[in-house]
RNA sequence: CGGGACGUGGCGCAGCCUGGUAGCGCACCUGCUUUGGGAGCAGGGGGUCGGGAGUUCAAAUCUCCCCGUCCCGACCA
């Protein structure tokens, strides 16, 4: 059998083939509530091993974790105006509790600038205090009016990073630190997605920010995602809520303060940057599952599947994240078929024909390839094999990337060059009126760069383009 | 909130127009045969058709009201 694809092709219909994916390689359920998610094990798996990657470079960056309430008094989001107007909108609002209707409403965090602000007012005295560098691993809530899994969810999981600077200065180049250091360093090279950088224009600004800072990947049908963010609040926060200290001379003044944020939202821009139509393909350094030793079948002394323990065992001592499938009851092709939607990164087969050979056969995820190798040599050629395949994911998503993104001269080229890739323009190319006719068409500005791709001071500087894309 | 569609076993659907107490595919369970790419055959379990009211001898099918969901638009990590 097996003629009907497993899920449906990308060129056929993309949406659609995301959704078999997510349910096919058991990612994601809906949730009962409108927009909300339920994480399956297996993308469970993937977002620890995303928190935990990207968990390590936050500290690196001097930030510490700590945890912060899911409820926020409804009248700190009033106290930056901005702020509010933005988030309003989307708030989940808690008017009763404990059976009786709240003397204030109480919301659900959209995101926590306030409640954060609020106790940074209460730690930071001195400069001595500066800089503080927090971040929290939580949940927050925005009552999406168009959700879309790992997209767009009412409720998603994320990490919030929030500091508090002596000087302006300090906390720009700490924006900048997040943004390539820890997002920019994870994205492309852990999940092998060569994210483009630069800065959000005015409008696509975070609600109360000067400047945000903005990771865009693009997906396999050319739209963008963004995929991370870094904002410099300048002084909006701190006076909002009194973040001020005390300087060397003796003088108030206000401290200077950034927020930064990535949440699940990545499950859904690796699913749609790497996935192809046989399924989910995770970069080895980010798989949960980087190799599955899969028992094709045994004999009558079960040799076959002693010899998967063996290997499955010389695998875990050389550090290479393995699982075994020998699940007999279930068929060959079933299984092999299973792990391919998951895209577990290498698949080594073992069968009782192998064995009287020494041999394994070793499938790569990405390229279909299946290579018999030496039964005694699998293990010490793994975990190279791994890390080749995750330089040539991202080689191959820098040429398809780039092979779709677009050099043009004129307003009116953009409308053809992002359908299916994203379209460069020299900044100055474009105006009020032109920006509102490609909005009205779904595309707008991701982003606008530096002539070396790179996230400008200001949007004056000469010799800036602009990203245009269309955008989940 | 404006426009469009839909709600029938876990999932996807047919049945409704021309009322007669429910069917198909996948999934699930049991057995046998298979097992190196999503198995075959046989047997079997599971729904009362979003909710309520009405018409009728009889409603998944007709009427009315309500609820919910999905798609397109405005918002968005």
């Amino acid at each position: 059998m097996g003629k009907a694809p497993i899920i449906t092709p990308q060129s056929e219909d993309f949406p659609k083939w995301y959704q078999d994916l997510l349910n096919k390689a058991e990612l994601a359920d809906n949730g009962p509530v409108r927009g909300t998610m339920v994480i399956r094990p297996y993308a469970y798996a993937l977002w620890e091993r995303m928190v935990s990657e990207m968990d390590t470079r936050i500290k690196a960056a001097g930030a510490e974790n700590a945890y912060f309430p899911l409820f926020i008094p409804e009248s700190y989001l009033h106290r930056e105006a901005e702020h509010v107007e933005g988030f309003s909108p989307e708030l989940a609002v808690v008017t009763h509790a404990g059976g009786k209707e709240l003397e204030e409403p109480v919301v659900v965090r959209p995101t926590s600038e306030t409640v954060i602000g609020e106790f940074m007012a209460k730690w930071v005295q001195s400069y001595r205090d500066l800089p503080l560098l927090l971040n929290q691993w939580s949940n927050v809530v925005r009552w999406e009016l168009r959700p879309r899994t790992f997209l767009r969810t009412s409720e998603f999981l994320w990490q919030e990073g929030h500091t508090a600077h002596a000087t302006s200065a300090d906390a720009s180049a700490y924006a900048r630190t997040i943004l390539e250091d820890v997002y920019r360093d994870f994205m492309v090279n852990v999940l092998a997605m060569p994210v483009y950088v630069g800065r959000k224009t005015a409008d696509e600004r975070f609600a109360g920010a000067i400047n945000t800072l903005t990771l865009e990947g693009m997906m396999k049908d050319g739209k963008a995602l963004q995929m991370g963010t870094s904002h410099e609040l300048g002084q909006n926060f701190s006076r909002a809520f009194d973040v001020n200290y005390q300087d060397a001379e003796g003088t108030q003044q206000f401290a200077w303060t950034t927020s930064w944020g990535s949440s699940t939202r990545m499950m859904g821009g690796l699913i749609m940057a790497h996935g192809d139509d046989r399924g989910l393909v995770v970069p080895p350094r980010l798989a949960a599952t980087q190799v599955v030793v899969l028992v094709v079948r045994d004999d009558d002394s079960g040799s076959v599947g002693a010899a998967a323990r063996t290997l499955m065992d010389e695998l875990e001592a050389v550090g290479v994240r393995t699982k075994l499938d020998d699940r007999l009851d279930v068929q060959f092709g079933r299984r092999a078929t299973a792990w391919e939607l998951k895209g577990v990164p290498l698949r080594i087969e073992l069968g009782p024909r192998d064995i009287g050979e020494g041999l394994a056969i070793v499938a790569r995820r990405d390229t279909g390839e299946k290579i018999p190798m030496q039964l005694s040599e699998v293990a010490g050629t793994v975990a190279p094999a791994l890390e080749r395949i995750q330089s040539e994911l991202l080689s191959a998503a820098i040429v398809s990337r780039d092979d779709r993104t677009h050099n043009v001269s004129s307003v009116d080229e953009i409308f053809d060059a992002v359908e299916g890739g994203f379209a460069r323009i020299p900044f100055t190319s474009l105006d009020e009126a032109s920006i509102t006719r490609l909005s009205d068409k779904g595309i707008t500005v991701r982003c606008i760069q530096t002539a070396e791709g790179e996230a400008p001071e200001s949007e004056d500087e000469p010799g800036l383009t602009a990203l245009v894309a269309k955008a989940y």
